[in-house]
DNA sequence: CTTAGCACTCAGAGAAAAAGAGTGCTAACA
DNA sequence: TGTTAGCACTCTTTTTCTCTGAGTGCTAAG
């Protein structure tokens, strides 16, 4: 059988109505769309084949009928029609991300948080590098008597930071000493030189603060390896529910909890080396938990080696168009503001202090 | 009308029971229960006369007693049994501290999430400065041509930081210079003293970098009084729809929503002299959205002037003694955690870099 | 090839009936 | 005087049944 033109004018019709109804679509609805000069009859007709050919199903014989997995497969890559993002849509992404993104070790909350706003729907955030970080910069400050609170930060500007407890006093000038020790000998290292030679090599010269050493360089190593894998964060589980198919509370909660988990770490591997924005229809799920939801996603470029990767989750029901349209603006935006450090992000820095 | 022993026997169990069953308690039922020597008839005269009295509700004619608001806080203030926590929730409650609490600037959103996950409730955290918070140290980094990191170490430990993008080129040697006036004129300030007066001062002798200083200077004032409000967290909204009550998704989304807002900013201020773990039950809300759900509390010691409050939300029937129990203990390790400064945290830094 | 017409199917709404849980009251009992 | 057995009554919940209407597939005519 042949996917004629109007074979695909009618799918195309059927998908922009379930998703716009949740209700399964009739052939009287589709013959009361304008641009539609059918009868019911040749609709029903056409709908018969579409149902035979695997795109469309029906719940029950005297049902309309809905999208299947193929159906939309074939509708996100060939039917939708171009979502264009208005102005508003465009500023309000925009603002979000001037204003959200002051610090940045906290990223990868915050872009899930915006994502998932903009499209309604759970969103998911990961920052993975692709090559290996290493430390720019160590700090060492004394916190009180006894603890000492150690900074670092990495290549791809990532602060990271922990307060270290101490079996001994230090003074503050052994602290100086140690940091330029450490400043000295062991930025820009990758994570693999990290060795026991190294360790001992430092321990020598360490003088009175020595007893940090070791625990310094574990963290280091640990924080290095750590960043080297992934970083990721979920947001608004709960917009869910806004969805109609998950207003029954056990599904809804059978796949929130596996929101939070396992499912999407193998999301990132999809995308590994898959450009530009990619749809996941229900049952092409790598994840088990998912085969009955739809996931979006796309990459963007942190610059200093580090990919980052943002998606949404939803019912295969969702929005193809307009998700794929924000999550898409959403990219490119970051990846803007990523790519110009030469160039302020803010205008020139009078907003700065807007936070939260 | 007299609160006999006998009726607070008869009030516990049907709270008791309530929490357990989450149906309207019966006499019968009530009957059934070990250490009740009387009959259905002796009971359900009883519950009557405690129905008359305001404690129990009855949802309609044939159906079961159900612990009024006023019943549920006679239950929390004399009538419940005391929950003792095995060794095994300590543990977890500890061990889980012990590999959270690395970051101190994460610190909100972690404890949430513990608190959350202990509970099985959804879980707020808060830290708010009695005191102001004021800067200990300054730190800038260059980070890339035309970026700088300004990371700035506060009073109370936390450490937050700032990408700020230049207009103009600086150098390392700037940057040492600046920092050390920096550290040397705005450490130690407390949010007022941040004024028009102080920037001209700094401005004058900050040398090539000069640029920078508005900047920093916004952002420090802004981050003071920012920290010097609140700071918090929630987590785990998801595990309300573990709850019956809430299986009318409308309902548990109704909650949710005001679960991330403005709602539970007014819950510190109830702490705010009370000392030791509180419960609002249902009605006895500040906040409207919150009226038929109740919230348990407590304050805890972060030391440097700071002061947390984690609590859950749930509802009125959720189990008091358990959560109260877990959150007590919950709160006496955080505090113990954060005020022995000499003592490390963890036995002596071997563990230091297990993360996440 | 398209369309009008029609018999047929089946989920969902509603009404009616049946079941069951729990009560309040009375009267007997210790 | 306090306790309990017994029973009629109330009202929710569950089940069963009927009915309605949306939507279909097929046939035959345009």
């Amino acid at each position: 059988m042949e996917l004629t033109e109007r074979k695909k004018q009618v799918l195309r019709s059927v998908v922009d109505l379930y998703i716009r109804t949740a209700e399964p679509v009739g052939s009287k609805a589709i013959t009361e769309l304008p641009d539609m000069k059918y009868s019911s009859a040749t609709i029903r007709n056409e709908m018969a084949e579409l149902t035979a050919m695997g795109y469309l199903e029906q719940p029950h014989t005297s049902a309309g009928r809905i999208p299947s997995a193929a159906g939309y497969r074939l509708y996100v890559d060939e039917l939708m029609a171009d979502y264009r993002l208005s102005m508003d849509e465009t500023k309000s992404i925009n603002t979000a991300i001037e204003e959200k993104m002051q610090q940045v070790d906290k990223m990868v909350e915050k872009v899930a948080k915006l994502v998932s706003q903009a499209t309604d729907l759970p969103a998911i955030s990961v920052a993975a590098r692709s090559g290996g970080a290493t430390a720019k910069r160590f700090d060492l400050i004394l916190a009180g008597q006894g603890s000492v609170i150690l900074v670092i930060m990495l290549s791809d500007n990532q602060v990271v930071n922990k307060l270290i407890n101490l079996p001994v006093q230090v003074t503050d000038s052994d602290l100086k000493i140690l940091s330029a020790l450490l400043n000295a000998t062991m930025t820009d290292l990758s994570q693999e030189e990290f060795s026991q030679d190294l360790l001992d090599r430092v321990m020598g010269s360490a003088g009175a603060a020595a007893c940090l050493v070791p625990v310094i360089m574990e963290f280091t190593g640990e924080t290095l390896s750590r960043q080297a894998s992934t970083n990721m964060a979920v947001a608004g589980q709960m917009r869910l529910l806004g969805q109609p198919e998950y207003r029954d509370v056990d599904k809804a909660q059978r796949l929130m909890s596996s929101l939070d988990e396992d499912a999407l770490a193998n999301l990132p591997a999809v995308m590994q080396n898959a450009n530009g924005t990619k749809v996941l229809v229900g049952p092409e799920h790598v994840a088990q938990e998912l085969k009955d939801t739809s996931v979006v996603m796309t990459k963007f470029d942190i610059g200093d080696g580090l990919q980052g990767m943002i998606g949404v989750v939803g019912p295969t029901r969702m929005d193809y168009a307009k998700v794929t349209a924000r999550l898409s603006y959403f990219a490119e935006s970051l990846s803007k503001m990523f790519a110009k450090p030469e160039q302020p992000q803010l205008p020139t820095g009078q907003e700065e202090a807007k936070e939260e």
